[in-house]
DNA sequence: AGCCTTCCTGCAACCGATTGCAGGGCGAAA
DNA sequence: TTTCGCCCTGCAATCGGTTGCAGGAAGGCT
């Protein structure tokens, strides 16, 4: 009933021997048997039904033409563009993906690289690691070559395939300086993260170049990428730091950072201009759109692969890192600057 | 540097024979050895850094403690919580889950599913199978156990675990028609799709147990769950049936909705009520918030690797159907009826 | 004390394909 | 006609665990 058509089957039906069924069978080593011998086979091996046993397969050359796949959370919507596309790249070369969910916490993601190892995978996906993992490592010691997504290590060897989040954001940051906003503030992500750090860089870097330079820095950072954390950000800006606009390190922190002005009774937009970063579905639907920085999420995905195959075909790795231009997609939750309309700056001393 | 030590050199280094090694290292069959030699043998084994090799073992086993989901795209905001409540599932058992995208193409369904047998795969969980597919006959003549989720399949005889969509949709109808609606129209899914013919059926059931049977019938069907055949469907039933209230089958499909009603001047809520269907992700945030029907994505995720690890640890399978109850999220899209405020109703002749 | 049972461990085959090595057959050149 | 060489195919080992079978030791019972 089950896969029960072995090669040795084929090579019963075909009268031949089993090592020549895997010649003829083999696409790169069909040119090694007559073309007699391999139309007769492959005849016989489709008749029978005969499929190919990846795992047999794999157990003898150490390949599994299997790769993993390891994203914190696939819930959270930068993740499904990016594992679509990189699956897509792979299967058409022939590979699977296994997929697996971090929960961002290092010791289940040592389990599931662990885990995965013993599924002889040819190579490993790592999006959005979490800084200070030693999954890199781990990795190399089993000898599986790794690409990072999203997200880059500090003094990692591997491959990666990121968005130039501090160029992104000094594109944010003149978008709101040309609408004349001067008094801009910054919503960071997570300390140690990449994406944060990369992102907030430019923001400072965007001030000074428009000679806005200011101490102390008109930045809170918030401890998650989630809308719960962003809206806690957002609240203790508009008492450090009242602005009239923001620029904020990730779409789903401006959930909660409308959250925030709604209940201070500011309006998005017309009192205080938002900008995002990731450009995440729906986000051209909640009210007001969003402003946002956009990423090429599947490119990402498909770069990844894309590397991860050379990678494997090669024999030295020569790690790759690949910078991915990102884009302003100006919506309606930025708007020019009127001072005059922000009563409740008025009353607060300048600092900048 | 790769996973050399095997269950060879633990056995050497405990001073055993690989056999017994393998008995004490499987927890299953540990109870066979004795204690203190299956102490020496782990002592050893982690010593040595042995990792299993779930190839080698499933090799022999013809398990592979992998199993296969297909979903049709998981860019789709649906599927992700399936798919993440699963895996979580099924590594708990010490599963793996291998994810493919089946675009809803018949063919290439069939492809990914003969991959992944090569791949030895325990199981697999398919998400929105097509109708018409043949992927359950193929997956029961390579003798894999499978599990349709979301969706049914007519005739099939595989477990199942979806959402109560009639129900659902009788909930919809009843909390408009509470709300006062009496002309209302609904936007029905693809044909040939089971969620789209039960949410239709639960329709015309709710309708007709207020007495508002009628013909011809308030319904318009749309080629695909996007909002682009959302806003072409609601374009048509402008025209054909103009109403106050729209159940529609998918919350992808209110988007377009939202959009066709804007274009047609209508306001959603205050003109038009709308209700949509699943309640994904950012719905919520939306202009105005969506009111739908919240299903249990991540239950349905659950319990589907819940049936497939008992169906692959039981001998004889019998399919069990799992209904998921539905739940209603009254939000800002839905409000009173109130014929006044409806001129561009009062020009068409009733027809209810 | 002798016999039987139970428990533990070793032996070797096996899962299904791949591949280095060797040998046979055939054509070409001398 | 003989020899050299190449091409094709068969042989058998191998990847790394798993498991049925058998044998030996220890303990219980009469």
């Amino acid at each position: 009933m089950s896969s029960r058509v072995t090669i040795a089957d084929v090579a019963r039906a075909a009268g031949v021997h089993p090592s020549t069924v895997s010649r003829a069978l083999n696409p790169g080593t069909r040119g090694l048997v007559t073309e007699a011998v391999a139309a007769r086979v492959s005849e016989a091996a489709d008749r029978l039904g005969w499929r190919p046993s990846a795992v047999a397969a794999g157990l003898r050359t150490r390949k599994s033409r299997t790769i993993g796949i390891l994203v914190p959370d696939l819930v959270n919507p930068v993740f499904p563009p990016i594992v679509r596309a990189a699956e897509a790249r792979l299967a058409e070369a022939g590979y699977v993906a296994i997929l697996a969910n971090t929960d961002t916490d290092a010791a289940r993601e040592a389990l599931l690289i662990e885990r995965m190892s013993g599924h002889l995978v040819d190579g490993i996906m790592l999006a959005s690691a979490a800084s200070g993992s030693t999954s890199l490592d781990l990795c190399a010691s089993l000898g599986i070559p790794v690409v990072l997504i999203n997200r880059r290590l500090p003094g990692a060897s591997a491959s990666v395939v990121v968005n130039d989040d501090q160029l992104g954001m000094v594109m944010a940051v003149n978008h709101l300086l040309a609408l004349g906003h001067r008094r801009i503030g910054h919503i960071a992500g997570p300390t140690g993260v990449s994406t944060a750090a990369d992102r907030q860089a430019g923001f400072l870097m965007a001030l000074a170049a428009a000679g806005l330079a200011n101490d102390p820095l008109p930045v809170v950072a918030a401890d998650a990428y989630t809308a719960a954390a962003g809206r806690r950000a957002m609240d203790q800006l508009l008492v450090a730091h009242p602005c009239s606009a923001v620029a904020v390190a990730n779409d789903m922190l401006c959930l909660g950072v409308y959250d925030a002005l709604a209940a201070a009774g500011l309006r998005v937009g017309a009192d205080v201009s938002v900008t995002g970063f990731n450009d995440m579905p729906f986000v051209d639907r909640i009210s007001p759109a969003l402003t946002t920085i956009r990423i090429q999420h599947a490119e990402m995905g498909r770069q990844a692969a894309e590397i991860l195959l050379a990678e494997m075909a090669a024999s030295k790795p020569a790690p790759r890192e690949i910078v991915l231009e990102p884009q302003l997609v100006v919506r309606s939750s930025s708007a020019p600057a009127s001072p005059s309309a922000l009563p409740w700056l008025s009353s607060e001393k300048v600092q900048i």
